[in-house]
RNA sequence: UCCCCGGUAGCUCAAUUGGCAGAGCGGGUGGCUGUUAACCACUAGGUUGGCGGUUCGAGUCCGUCCCGGGGAGCCA
């Protein structure tokens, strides 16, 4: 009966004629028999088997190399050697695939993540990417059973849309014309003739949409993929990415604010009770003071500061500045940086922004000078949530909309939510990638997604 | 997109002032009856990122392009 490896390892007694399929890690040969280091996937740990000369498929082990898929059967049976509870003593040995050794590039050796970056396909058979990836799906799953339980709907926004300008930054077009021939023919476009009969483009947030739903469903969140068209090139940055966009009916900005701190808490959490072993070997490898570093965010409420205040501690303190602090300015990666990593040393909530930095949906506060805006800075990666509670006041959306240089009948769809029916509604997006990053140490955001897309990279 | 740094064997890196291109690991071959980053011996492996220039001579200097890293901007 084939088992997967962690249940063979996790095993509580000797178990007769077990079959485990895996790729081989390692081979450590002697005169008449070898041992082989198999893993499945299933969990970090590799399950030794001993082959002993003469036993059925021995005549391929020369070919079964680092790389190689196999498949073993054989007994469970205590270990005598150090290091490992049980190994598999095998009676049968069948070589499913070859990888050349000559070949194949990864070797039984810390390679760097650039040059694993360069093996995309092949990086998740390496410890730290295996562990990342059983990471990232122990967390989806943990996104989707937060939510579950708290009452909200998982609802599906588009990923095509219609709307050039939901100011989140620059978007992908996307279109079904052969731009080739128009070209060709210098010809201008007229999209009309397009698949849509206007332009269309990737989502750069399923926002709008959600907040339709959230004023019919009450508490909603998307998890999906989006797409920025931004020629950045830094560590933190892709050009399609998962984010989660929870929106609640019936809630303010403090609301908000309570729910990404729970939220950011309760993901680390889970991933720690649930894959202990993936995460001890970033706590061990990656980061030294990663396991510190959570423990302090688990255990501190997150600091919620006003963008004033925030301005007036930078002004204050005697730390020197590139860029200048004045209201009215946007915060600097250094000032984020400053708050979070050294004044606070742990995660803030910055909110309360003047509303000429910011899009026309966040809700105008009673100073008629900021937006009930909020950002969550969190140390090592910064900005990890954006969000706001949302104009649900018809007059003044319209106004803001028509101030910040926007057609008013783009959104007609939008504006109508707040003609019936109209509440304060709130939400965020939270990058998923960034929460990754944030949960395992790793620095650049290309190594915790299986193909990372950048500019000028659409490798894979 | 801008600024800085880098690109040498499959991988990680050396190479003095411009003067014979090297090591460790990995690979191959042989040895070894309990290894676990296995061990011991031997061995192969190079268009020094591409193109052009300076020079008696370029891995090294100059120009340019490509790629990677770090920082900045934009943001999740």
């Amino acid at each position: 009966m084939r088992i997967r490896i962690k249940q063979a390892l996790n095993s509580d007694e000797p178990k007769k004629n077990i079959q485990v399929m895996g790729w081989v890690r390692t081979k450590r040969q002697s005169k008449g028999f070898c041992f082989l280091e198999i893993n499945d996937g299933s969990n970090l740990k590799n399950l030794q088997v001993i082959v002993d000369e003469g036993i059925p498929g021995y005549e391929n082990v020369d070919e079964v190399n680092t790389g190689a898929s196999v498949s073993i059967s054989g007994d469970l049976v205590p270990s005598p050697g150090k290091g490992q509870t049980w190994e598999l003593k095998a009676s049968e040995i069948l070589l499913i695939g070859v990888a050349d050794p000559e070949t194949y590039p990864l070797q039984k050796k810390r390679h760097s993540d650039e040059f694993l970056r360069s093996i995309a396909h092949l990086r998740p058979r390496t410890n730290k990417y295996g562990a990342l990836n059983r990471i990232r799906s122990e967390m989806s799953f943990a996104v989707h059973r937060y939510f579950h339980d708290l009452g909200f709907n998982y609802i599906h926004t588009p990923i095509l849309t219609g709307s050039d300008c939901e100011g989140a930054g620059e978007m992908f077009q996307v279109t079904a014309l052969d731009l080739d021939s128009l070209a060709a023919n210098g010809k201008k476009v007229n999209f009309e003739q397009d698949f849509f009969g206007k332009k269309a483009h990737l989502t750069v947030s399923g926002q709008l949409s959600a907040e339709n739903m959230a004023c019919a469903l009450g508490d909603v969140y998307t998890f999906g993929p989006t797409f920025r068209a931004e020629n950045s090139n830094t560590p933190k940055h892709v050009a399609e990415f998962w984010m989660i966009e929870p929106e609640m009916a019936f809630a303010d900005l403090t609301d908000n604010m309570a729910l990404a701190q729970d939220l950011i808490k309760k993901m680390i959490i889970h991933v720690r009770r649930e894959c202990p072993d993936d995460m001890d070997l970033f706590y061990r490898f990656v980061d030294k003071e990663l396991e510190a570093r959570l423990d302090n965010i688990i255990d501190n409420d997150f600091v919620r500061l006003p963008y004033t205040e925030a301005i007036s501690i930078l002004q204050k303190t005697g730390q020197k500045f590139e860029f200048p602090v004045e209201y009215g300015l946007d915060l600097q990666t250094e000032h984020e940086r400053f708050l979070c990593e050294k004044h606070f040393n742990r995660p803030v909530i910055i909110y309360n922004y003047p509303k000429g930095i910011k899009p026309f949906y966040m809700r105008v506060n009673d100073d008629n000078e900021t937006v009930a805006a909020m950002d969550v800075l969190v140390p090592g990666v910064g900005e990890l949530v954006g969000g706001s509670q949302r104009e649900e006041r018809l007059n003044v959306l319209v106004d803001r909309i028509v101030e910040t240089g926007l057609s008013r009948d783009d959104y007609w769809w939008y504006i109508d939510l707040r003609r019936f029916g109209t509440v304060p509604h709130s939400g965020f997006g939270l990058g998923f990638e960034r929460l990754l990053m944030l949960t395992t140490g790793v620095t650049n955001i290309r190594d915790v997604i299986m193909f990372p897309r950048t500019p000028k990279v659409l490798e894979f």
